[in-house]
DNA sequence: ATAGGGTTAG
């Protein structure tokens, strides 16, 4: 009997000296493993502790857990290697569960394990577990412990209890700079100066010196709050002061200096860099690149970024982010490809920034295809990337598209991200699906301000103004202060709906009671107001009175209420201004030599399209799409080469000659061509883009189902009137949604009651 | 077996 207990000490003792943890491999654990069931040592603690701990750290939780619940008696030493390594991994609930079971298994906790639970805590934003854990530590004495006070410290500040975090600190008997540095950069993520500096001079005080920690995590924590100057004030008292900074310092530094856009200093820090020695830090290369790149020099970055020895990933995203901010897109696919070309693992940064790219420069549809090859490539979208799509097919309608991002992101959980339902709202309503964006809406437990906004915006895109109004004061009981956004939106849908005496009240109350100077946009929606209900010189004095220089969009809001309401002198005084502030633009002058076609005055429209010629501008080709079948298609007023052409101009010439049948004179004074020919003229008609895209519906989808079309420009008087009717012939509703607003076609009516 | 700091996308 004692032969065998010693051969089986033996053994254990070879097992344990043979094994390293740190070092052994997982197919040596599994070896090892199968080789001690062998010899029947499973039961030992000291080798199946170090079996487990080797499964943890090569991240196998489920082999190690069992391992763990195996062993007949567990030390603390079992559980902490398991809780240890699940922390490592960020594993916290793992982490967690394995604490809670070491606890039912009547180990008591020691200051060791403490700080990690505590750590897992953090991790979760488990307020409630941290607070028992920390009673637990005060009970058992356990509190003594600086590791254990400093690790409660960082709990209680990324639980956002600042408080609590002041108070563990101030009944520490020796405070250490890991706590005060917690704190302080706690009070640096929220942004409050004040009590950080407070802080620091406390430390001084006590004679406690900041470490590399303390400095950087107060840089990284004001960079958190969008504190950037502050950021990098404490950088430079850093530096002055002669602590050696390191790469975490640098990329915190350069990240603050890109968002200030302050060259002249990131050019400073990147001489830091070099001498340092920090050049092959990724963090370091990604936010140089970044910061180059916000500075405005996003083309000279390109060769910068190509000598670098080992491109990043991070590398790559900042470079591609710089190029599409920059508006250079066709750079940023180029770039992305390369990527892709040189074997660099490209993630969902990369492609959300390429993404982001083609929608914020009106490459909408390239944005939506991206979407998909993300896919196809393996790569999963996240919170950023559905709320860049859902841009995108906001902009071009695609509502096919924009609904099956929304699916995905209930799935995924973040459907309620404030970005994502921002997003949704705007999505839904710029698709036309007004009640699905009240149901996001509603549906948002936490609404922020840009919610708010975008469901006023969005009543206010379908002329329903009683709604926004009606949001709009929702939004003040429930806590939330309008700001400019709200007022454009609310004004606008006042303009839609020509309500002056409304419009006139909120405009005033702007700055009367909510201290909000009117912008542009707001002078833009009352000129528009007045003009569409006629009161043109009422109009024209608010302009001349504007305390700035009124842009094209002022300018245009009055060019267009002369033509509703033909009035050459005024519109001439509008025309004039617009020529000089956007010579190029073809539309201003399409809109005088309409208000002149109006009047038959046909010299003067010649003397516009001779001034057309001259500067040699052309009519900017109408242009409209529906969604099929999950297909954005684009229609072309006079494009042969759309594959059935043919098809919907017969259609829309049977329509027509329905059309006269039922009564309905062609409106020709909408032709922007000055053909004599009243035939010709009502042929041009028959071509404009909206109507050939409605018929195209017709062409492609069941009867009754309902439409929806986007147009480019604004829709024209004819289009207006021969919708209206096909509405009713063809039993179908349908949506246009023009440049101004959404136009709901119903039984020969249209929602904007032909005001627009 | 212990706590504390990093870049790039909306």
């Amino acid at each position: 009997m004692e032969r065998v207990i010693r051969s089986n000490n033996l053994k254990k003792a070879a097992f344990l000296s043979c094994l390293n943890t740190s070092t052994a491999t997982l197919s040596e654990a599994k070896q090892a493993h199968t080789h001690v069931i062998k010899e029947g040592l499973s039961s030992q603690t000291r080798i199946a502790t170090k079996l487990l701990s080797i499964y943890a750290n090569h991240q196998c939780f489920t082999d190690a857990y069992s391992l763990l619940c195996r062993i007949p008696e567990p030390d603390i030493l079992s559980f902490a290697s398991l809780i240890n390594a699940c922390s490592k991994f960020d594993r916290f609930s793992d982490a967690l569960k394995v604490f809670v079971r070491m606890l039912g298994r009547s180990v008591f906790p020691d200051a060791r394990i403490l700080p990690t639970a505590i750590k897992a805590c953090a991790g979760l934003s488990a307020l409630e577990l941290g607070r028992q854990v920390h009673a637990f530590g005060v009970t058992s004495g356990l509190m003594l412990d600086s590791f254990v006070e400093s690790s409660l410290v960082h709990m209680y500040v990324k639980c956002d209890e600042l408080n609590y975090a002041r108070k563990v600190l101030a009944r520490m008997s020796e405070p250490d700079v890991a706590s005060c540095s917690a704190l302080a950069s706690g009070y640096a993520k929220k942004g409050d100066v004040g009590n950080a500096n407070v802080l620091i001079r406390e430390m001084e005080k006590q004679g406690i010196q900041p470490n590399l920690i303390s400095w950087n995590g107060m840089i990284s924590g004001f960079n958190q709050s969008g504190a950037f100057s502050e950021a990098i004030g404490v950088f430079k008292v850093m530096h002055s002061g002669g602590f050696k900074c390191d790469g975490v310092s640098l990329s915190c530094a350069l990240a603050a200096v890109g968002d200030l856009e302050d060259l002249i200093v990131g050019v400073q820090i990147h001489g830091c860099v070099i001498k340092l020695g920090f050049r092959s830090d990724k963090y370091v290369v990604s936010s140089l690149l970044d910061m180059y790149g916000k500075c405005g020099c996003a083309s000279d970055i390109i060769p910068v970024f190509e000598e670098i020895d080992h491109k990043d990933v991070g590398a790559c995203n900042a470079l591609i982010a710089s190029l599409s901010r920059a508006g250079m897109v066709a750079e940023a696919v180029k770039t992305f490809k390369q990527c892709q070309e040189q074997g660099i693992e490209l993630d969902v940064v990369s492609w959300t920034s390429l993404i982001a790219g083609c929608m914020q420069n009106g490459n909408d549809i390239e944005a939506v295809d991206l979407f998909r090859e993300m896919q196809v490539a393996g790569i999963e979208p996240n919170y950023v990337t559905i709320p860049c799509l859902l841009t995108a097919c906001a902009s071009i309608a695609a509502l096919a598209h924009g609904k099956a991002a929304h699916c995905f992101s209930l799935k995924r959980g973040f459907s309620d991200d404030l970005y994502v339902c921002s997003a949704l709202i705007d999505m839904y309503a710029n698709c036309g699906r007004i009640q699905a964006a009240r149901r996001c809406f509603d549906w948002e437990p936490s609404r922020n301000l840009v919610c708010w906004n975008a469901m006023i915006s969005g009543y206010a895109m379908h002329g329903r103004v009683k709604e926004a109004i009606d949001i709009f004061h929702l939004m003040q009981s429930s806590g939330h202060k309008p700001d400019f956004v709200s007022f454009t939106s609310v004004l606008s849908a006042c303009s839609q709906r020509g309500l002056v005496e409304e419009g006139k009240r909120f405009f005033s109350s702007m700055s009367a009671d909510f201290g909000i100077k009117p912008r542009m946009e707001h002078y833009a929606c009352m000129v528009s107001l007045l003009g569409r209900t006629g009161k043109l010189e009422e109009s024209y004095s608010l302009i001349k009175d504007m305390p700035f220089a009124p842009d094209a969009c002022v300018w245009g809001a009055l060019l267009s209420s002369c033509r509703v309401h033909q009035n050459t002198r005024l519109g001439k005084v509008a025309a004039n201004a617009l020529f000089e502030l956007e010579p190029n633009n073809s539309g201003n002058y399409i809109l005088l030599s309409n208000i002149y076609a109006a009047k038959g005055k046909w010299n003067e429209v010649h003397k516009v399209r001779d001034m057309m010629k001259s500067i040699g501008i052309r009519k900017n080709p109408g242009c409209s799409w529906i969604e099929v079948k999950n297909k954005v298609h684009t229609l072309l007023a006079g494009d042969s080469s759309h594959p059935q052409m043919k098809q919907i101009l017969e259609k829309v010439n049977k329509l027509s000659m329905e059309m006269k049948m039922a009564g309905y004179l062609p409106d020709t004074k909408f032709v922007l061509q000055d053909v004599e020919e009243l035939e010709e003229r009502e042929h041009i008609l028959c071509g404009h883009s909206e109507k050939l895209a409605i018929v195209f519906g017709i062409l492609n989808t069941n009867p009754g189902t309902s439409l929806t079309v986007m147009k480019n420009l604004r829709i024209c008087g004819d289009c207006h009137t021969s919708i209206k009717f096909i509405s009713s012939f063809e039993e179908r509703e349908i949506l246009v949604r023009d440049t101004n607003r959404f136009h709901h076609f119903k039984d020969g009516m249209c929602s904007c009651e032909d005001l627009w």
